[in-house]
DNA sequence: ATGTGTGCAAAGCTTTTGCATCATC
DNA sequence: GATGATGCAAAAGCTTTGCACACAT
């Protein structure tokens, strides 16, 4: 009978592993994260539930970099900054385009906005501090 | 003998499709619109020089969308809107973050940032006129 | 019973790449 | 000849999907 508790475990840890983290992960990563826990786990089932999770609010897509999309349980409004040294996305904790500014622009250009996303490119801090001025 | 002028017209056929449109092709769109007048045109070629074009400054990627790399080239810094309904991406001509601001955020983060990419979602102007209020 | 979640493997799509060929110099 | 550009087809890589089965209600 120990099999009953089987109640979408799977998507529970592979939601806390998204929010556990900051390194706004692919399904890769999650993945092989959590595969040593979870030896039967799938590549497919975390495509799917990690679908499932932005379009239900739960999470959100950072965008494609180097082939690959990324992944953020953090839906408050920030931006990211891509490293073009190690690759890694950081968060970048501030709101550049609240609502009323995307109303007002959305006055402007006669349509309708309805999000923003901002990212940055360059030198992640770490990356910053072990390179050599240019 | 007139084989002769060969000379890349390839490459010059793709990047002034590129500048011609406003549309921020894919690889596939470029591909199509120069196949009737390039019988012999290969895909292959389209994202060589797509490539090449965006690592010599000619143009830059807008990112994938919808599963697929867009280009423009138009390379002063500007943002997109890319609609929800029909999936246009249309030019937002303001920049948003001078070199100043970058900097100014650099020092805030304690990074290197060399550029930002502002990605609006919504409705087109298009759209939105279409489409009744919500 | 019905619906949902999953593993597995196959398929799908976009993009890259190896190789032979052709053009230019 | 040497270099660079291209066509073609194969390969690669990421993501989606069909199907059968297990689980939950």
């Amino acid at each position: 009978m120990e099999k009953r508790e089987n109640f979408s475990r799977k998507r529970m840890a592979i939601l806390s592993a998204l929010q556990e983290t900051t390194v706004h992960p692919t399904a890769d990563w999650v993945y092989s994260q959590l595969k040593p826990k979870y030896p039967d786990l799938s590549l497919g089932t975390v495509y799917r539930n990690l679908k499932k999770f932005c379009e239900t609010g739960k999470a959100a897509s950072v965008g494609v970099i180097g082939g690959q999309e990324h992944f953020d349980a953090n839906t408050t409004p920030h931006a990211h900054l891509v490293c073009d040294s190690c690759g890694a996305v950081v968060d970048v904790f501030q709101e550049f385009f609240p609502q009323e500014e995307l109303q007002t622009l959305s006055q402007d250009l006669a349509c309708r906005i309805q999000g923003a996303q901002v990212t940055f490119r360059g030198l992640c801090p770490n990356c910053s501090k072990e390179t050599p001025q240019s």
